[in-house]
DNA sequence: CCATCTTTGTGCACGCGTTCACAAAGACAT
DNA sequence: ATGTCTTTGTGAACGCGTGCACAAAGATGG
């Protein structure tokens, strides 16, 4: 029930197609090394090169936002940079608390993608007490029983899942009645949050199994020409009763 | 989510489409647990439930693998495991090297789930000779110039790429010329392969800017009932020249 | 001021993915 | 056997995303 503005006023649309959100952190990072470089202005074409993509698309992608080329000539880079930062909510400060500082916690903490563009780590958050106090990537870890009071304290609305399959849904839970409404999940479980709560998953076994899945079609293909032993070749024809 | 570019129009893979693929590894997981607490068979239903998506979808998915449900009973779980597995390709083992052992690339080197499911970790990779012999997740690790020798030893097909971004296109070009023809990008750049060589990007800094997108969403559309300034409200007006 | 050239912005068509809704298939009880 | 009940498998409709191809807009040069 939530989308009942169909409408395009033609001046601005506030339904950017998810497709294009998802492009646009790609289009910035491809900006930024432009503007780093002091490049004024760049064609559609070039920068759909630099970011991998259909330089049709990307200008699509750039009609959801607005006008902002000009014809015979280009985007304006540092004009871009501004308009898609601003799109992203990237203009403001997030706060983000990291709950589960293992291995792969403690590589998101320190991961110097967060600081650079909004992001902000506000917390580090562990149920083992023995890590209570212990610097990680120059932060502090807290235990989790302070997390309630973390989150309300610092105004985060943005958390991060690293823990273990095991707890996460509980982290979750706690996360959401705190006030988190977006969540990044590392762990690899389907998460159940209320409506209006987002969340995103990135689960490096699941990225893993896809890949098997064209590698051994690739390997199927081959083999396919000479003698039969591909993919589908053998039938179990085990069925357990 | 992270997006798996590069994808041949309707070559044969078997008709089994993208989409259901990238699924399968989901339903894949909630079987497995299901086995493990020894029930026997689930409905399309109960099955969706713990994946996560419409059941209508998982019965179309499976419909693509063949005919492995029994009408008004359900699927036989183990049966549907070993499907699953053999479609994906896991019933082999796939070795795996792990390209840039810093904090990401350690985790990644620790993380349970690969060896989970079919895949073996055959070597850590690192440019810094003072990681060289040191041992990682109980792997020795071993210096880039070995990349080659350890690719074409172990007939690794399936590369991770965990280095600064500024090594990721170099180590790339690396890999493919030793035999790679999979690749996760866990470096925050677009990644130029040849043909038939397939790249699926993994990106924390992407993941959390779209979370920002509709956090900010979320937060204009509340203000917009007042008279507060919506998201897009402020003009800049300024155009740089 | 006009002609030409470059590049944007977009209408349109097409294909993929999702969802609905239902007939077919089998289990089970009588 | 026969009927009822459950659940699968799928035809069809729909909506979203993509890419083509071109007209419109502006720059540039004479």
């Amino acid at each position: 029930m939530a989308t009942g503005r169909n409408h395009r006023p033609a001046t601005r649309s506030r339904g950017i197609p998810e497709a294009t959100v998802a492009r646009l952190p790609l289009y910035l990072r491809a900006l930024t090394a432009l503007s780093e470089r002091s490049v004024p202005t760049v064609s559609s074409e070039e920068l759909a090169a630099a970011a991998g993509v259909n330089s049709a698309k990307l200008r699509k992608d750039f009609s959801y936002l607005g006008s902002y080329g000009t014809r015979g000539v280009g985007y304006d880079v540092e004009y871009l940079v501004y308009q898609i930062s601003r799109e992203l909510g990237l203009t403001q400060d997030w706060p983000v608390v990291i709950v589960g500082i293992g291995n792969l916690g403690a590589a998101l903490a320190n991961y110097g993608g967060f600081a650079s563009r909004g992001f902000r780590v506000a917390a580090l958050i562990d149920a083992d007490p023995a890590m209570a106090g212990k610097p990680v990537a120059g932060i502090a870890v807290q235990h989790t029983d302070e997390l309630e009071t973390i989150i309300s304290d610092n105004g985060v609305s943005i958390g991060v899942i690293a823990t273990p399959a095991g707890a996460a849904q509980q982290v979750c839970d706690r996360l959401v009645a705190a006030g988190v409404t977006s969540i990044l999940n590392f762990a690899p479980t389907v998460l159940s949050v209320p409506e209006g709560v987002d969340v995103r998953k990135v689960d490096l076994s699941i990225e893993l199994q896809i890949l098997a899945f064209h590698e051994q079609r690739k390997a199927g293909e081959e083999s396919a020409a000479q003698g039969r032993k591909g993919p589908d070749g053998d039938m179990p024809a085990v069925m357990p009763a």
